[in-house]
DNA sequence: AGCGGGCCCGTAAACGTTTCCAGAAATGTT
DNA sequence: AACATTTCTGGAAACGTTTACGGGCCCGCT
């Protein structure tokens, strides 16, 4: 491999001369510019990313921690990360923690080994302690779809219980009065405040909770399809459902239509994230949106910010805001019961 | 930063034997094991990794060339290759190129610029030549979904013809004798190797190919529309539509649908990829497999021992070979025309 | 007792950069 | 002409590791 002192050799002038020109510092003459670019391309040199990591105490890289990184919604949200890093010539270092502990503890070291400056970190299996004694160690570290109370700061989160609140809000609007809530079975805050959001919109309405409305299952298609299921089993009066996400909104919506329901005719189901396949599937699927992109690009530019030690103004306890899509999975109601 | 040296000092020894403790390198004392391990858990020390991968000339570091981030397709490419490297404690440095020449030239730079010893690479903007020439240069470098012929050895991809062909004959076997074909307008082999498949399989059971049954778009779910709602338009008595890929199959069902067409009684559609959506979508998508985990795998395994020097015997222009998934999107035509 | 050979350890060189510092050359100012 | 300033240059230290090399120690053999 052709190194720094090669091309100084073969342009005749030294390593520091050499050094200058490459990162074109000021000071240098435009014969050294010239001969060391020149020795450059024929020598075809590649600068050590490494070596220079090691001395600028700072490798040119911005970590990330995804859960799972063939789910779209990560897709979506790395490829936001990298539209910004890139634009600053920076490159990506992915882990991926799929909500273990044990593995996002080792992906996030590894990302530190690596000298990152700024990180993105999206966790959910380490606890809020953990989680703020690593901010506090790392200036550039930022959490993303997650609210930790002591470093709200430096958290980039959903309004989830508002999201759910909307969807079912919305469900109601369209005269619903029999909503089932299919809920994810992980235990998460995500879980939870999505499900209180459609108890507390039930409420504020006047219509009563009936625990049998409510399904937990994993949040995936086929979750969805056995929670839709087990409310088709029951012989409920419903006609509407809510989702914890479009992943389990679409194998409900394929079960129904297996069975032979219409939708939205015979039933209106609404989803939560807007994902990739929201638009996708048959009907298209009325939803929440998560602004996912909006926010990632969010995190890194507040992580990039803490890492130059910039000042930032964000104001600590403040959630983005998620809103409905409509699209043609949600139909009316007509009869007064 | 806690250094190797503050580890060092703490635990009373030399730099070189805190090093042999790191690494368990054969010949260290019980007792000086258990003095660092001490000093290196009491100073959260974080070995650095770039002065790592300096010293030992390569970085721990798998880099991964891809399109387009947010798509599925590359999130699964993706997804595998991380469980293979993650098994080795190796890390993903990811670039993405989106099919651009320029792009994917610097992307493929910053990786080298740090020093990754293995590399995959998804490549459709550069030409055989630079890639060949990439390879001569990176002994570690392996391309996948696309076949070089002058390196073929170190390309992973699959039987896009032959994928294509399947689709066909599977349409023509359930009695369909109008059948479209939905192709991808982007200019990469992929494209060409598809199309061509659709074509002999008409061929060599004697239907014969007519212009008006092709239809060109985006490969995504809006191309898959645009390109289903040309065929409508020309009112041709097609009874099955094949797609260049699985997004477009998408597309095409849901417009299908909202003009009151039922699938498959009124109309068959196979798609291409198997990908995530395919059995999200109702109804499920009969489609053809792209197994592009298996594929990310093999390419990895065989960057990994290109880059150790190891002996590789692979058979040079060996395709993975797609086959055939069948859901619900295809029906039969009984009449006898 | 003398000695060869394991084991364990520390010194120091090396990896490829950036950057501080001081000196040389060129230019400007009186 | 003398000096001050600016511009450019190169030597060398530093970044945090790994590892080759050689020295000391202890053990067991003759």
């Amino acid at each position: 491999m052709v190194t720094i002192k090669d091309v100084a050799k073969e342009a005749g002038v030294s390593i520091a001369t050499t050094s200058r020109v490459i990162n074109n510092a000021p000071h240098t003459s435009e014969a050294a510019v010239i001969a060391v670019t020149k020795a450059m391309k024929k020598l075809a040199y590649r600068p050590n990313a490494n070596a220079r990591a090691l001395v600028s105490k700072s490798a040119n890289t911005i970590g990330v921690l995804v859960n799972d990184l063939s789910a779209p919604f990560f897709g979506s949200m790395i490829k936001a990360i990298d539209s910004i890093a890139s634009e600053q010539g920076k490159q990506l270092l992915i882990g991926s923690g799929y909500h273990d502990p044990v593995k996002e503890r080792n992906a996030i070291n590894m990302l530190l080994n690596s000298r990152c400056e700024s990180l993105v970190v999206h966790s959910k299996g380490l606890s809020d302690r953990e989680l703020s004694a690593l901010a506090d160690e790392i200036p550039g570290m930022v959490v993303i779809n997650r609210m930790v109370p002591e470093i709200a700061a430096r958290c980039i989160a959903l309004d989830n219980h508002k999201g759910a609140y909307l969807a079912t809000e919305y469900l109601i609007r369209h005269g619903h009065k029999h909503i089932a809530y299919i809920c994810s079975s992980h235990d998460i805050d995500d879980a939870y405040d999505r499900k209180s959001g459609y108890l507390d919109a039930l409420r504020d309405n006047g219509i009563a909770v009936r625990d049998e409305y409510i399904e937990d299952n994993q949040p995936n298609a086929l979750g969805g399809e056995q929670a839709m299921m087990n409310l088709i089993a029951k012989n409920l009066p419903i006609t509407a459902v809510a989702t914890y996400n479009d992943d389990m909104a679409a194998g409900c919506l394929a079960l129904l239509q297996e069975n032979g329901l219409r939708i939205p005719q015979d039933m209106s189901v609404i989803g939560f994230d807007d994902s990739h396949i929201a638009s996708y599937i048959y009907p298209r699927l009325t939803t929440i949106r998560y602004p996912i992109q909006l926010m990632a690009k969010e995190a890194l530019k507040l992580a990039l910010q803490l890492a130059n030690h910039e000042k930032t103004e964000r104001d600590g306890h403040k959630l983005f805001v998620p809103t409905l899509v409509r699209r043609a999975s949600v139909g009316t109601i007509n009869s007064s019961e």
